[in-house]
DNA sequence: CACCAGGCAGCCG
DNA sequence: CGGCTGCATGGT
């Protein structure tokens, strides 16, 4: 009996200035990345990685036998000049000080279809158990993945053929609740072609927008945290309950303002990084009552 | 026990 | 159109 081989790690440096990695795989747009002895543990196109912080960099080490380092570097947008993004914010206090607590918060570029099934799980759920809930869906679907001795198991996400396939009751035995049909019927239309991840890419901001509106359980919040979580779409600024109460209180206390009112408010006032200006206010709102 | 969490869909006026 | 409500589950 031949012994199985061992799994090979190939490693790698980015240069990363000014990138809190902590920060980033913690801050509630991606929910899988795990904490593993000082480093990150996860999963990016199909493959075991692991992260480790670094000063003015990360090594990156993988599985995969030919890596495409160029995949990784796309995920983790080392390449993105977070200075050069902050430094274009517009000058108000509560950005100021959200930068100042953390300088180095980035916005990953994530595979859509896995973003788009992650927050049509997110509502009214709180990060922790939304976490929760995508692991207990990893692992009842158990796609393997190559993970080298002495780490924890790991789980593929589940493609959108598979859950399609699931019924609702098994779906809702993973704690969805009422998202469970909204989940299911997403993840129909992506596998039959009604809808095309890959060509949303292509469309412009709003047309996008429009289009992922179609799926259930998609609405403009979760529809703009998939455009800028997986597309990179600057424009998206999604308004959840943190950030509908930051913009209230902090830019209109004691005003009545419509949701359209401040939608119009902020692609004015925060472009053109809108995005990377919601995901600082979110940080801000989630952290300001915790020291650093 | 009440209240809230990275919302959305259905319904009502 | 704007406003209200039900929806599952877990935590405080």
């Amino acid at each position: 009996m031949t012994p199985l081989p061992k799994t090979r790690l190939r490693t790698r440096h980015f240069f990363a200035p000014n990138y809190n990695l902590h920060e980033t795989l913690t801050s509630g747009q991606a929910f899988r990345w795990k904490q593993h002895n000082n480093n990150w543990i996860g999963i990016i196109q199909d493959h075991w990685v692991r992260l480790s912080a670094r000063p003015e960099a990360i090594i990156a080490a993988t599985t995969h036998p030919e890596p495409d380092w160029n995949l990784l570097k796309h995920y983790l947008q080392t390449e993105v000049d977070i200075t050069e993004v902050t430094d274009q914010f517009p000058q108000d206090q509560y950005l100021r000080t959200a930068i100042s607590k953390c300088c180095g918060l980035r916005l990953l570029r994530q595979n859509p279809w896995e973003c788009l099934a992650s927050f049509i799980l997110s509502s009214t759920k709180q990060i922790l158990h939304i976490s929760k809930i995508i692991e207990a869906m990893a692992a009842y679907y158990k796609i393997a993945v190559t993970v080298p001795d002495g780490y924890p198991e790991i789980f593929q996400f589940p493609t959108p053929e598979a859950i399609s396939q699931t019924s609702e009751n098994q779906l809702r035995r993973l704690k969805m609740g009422y998202r469970a049909p909204y989940l299911k019927a997403s993840a129909k239309a992506v596998a039959e072609g009604t809808i095309d991840p890959d060509a949303i890419n292509h469309l412009p901001y709003t047309s996008a927008k429009e289009s992922l509106i179609q799926l259930p359980g998609v609405g403009p919040k979760i529809a703009d945290c998939v455009l800028l979580f997986a597309y990179g779409k600057q424009e998206a600024f999604p308004i959840d309950i943190w950030v509908d109460r930051a913009l209230r209180e902090l830019y209109f206390p004691r005003q009545q303002m419509t949701q359209s009112a401040l939608e119009s408010f902020v692609s004015k006032h925060f472009a053109p990084y809108n995005g990377y200006a919601q995901q600082y206010l979110f940080h801000y709102m989630r952290t300001k009552h915790t020291p650093p």
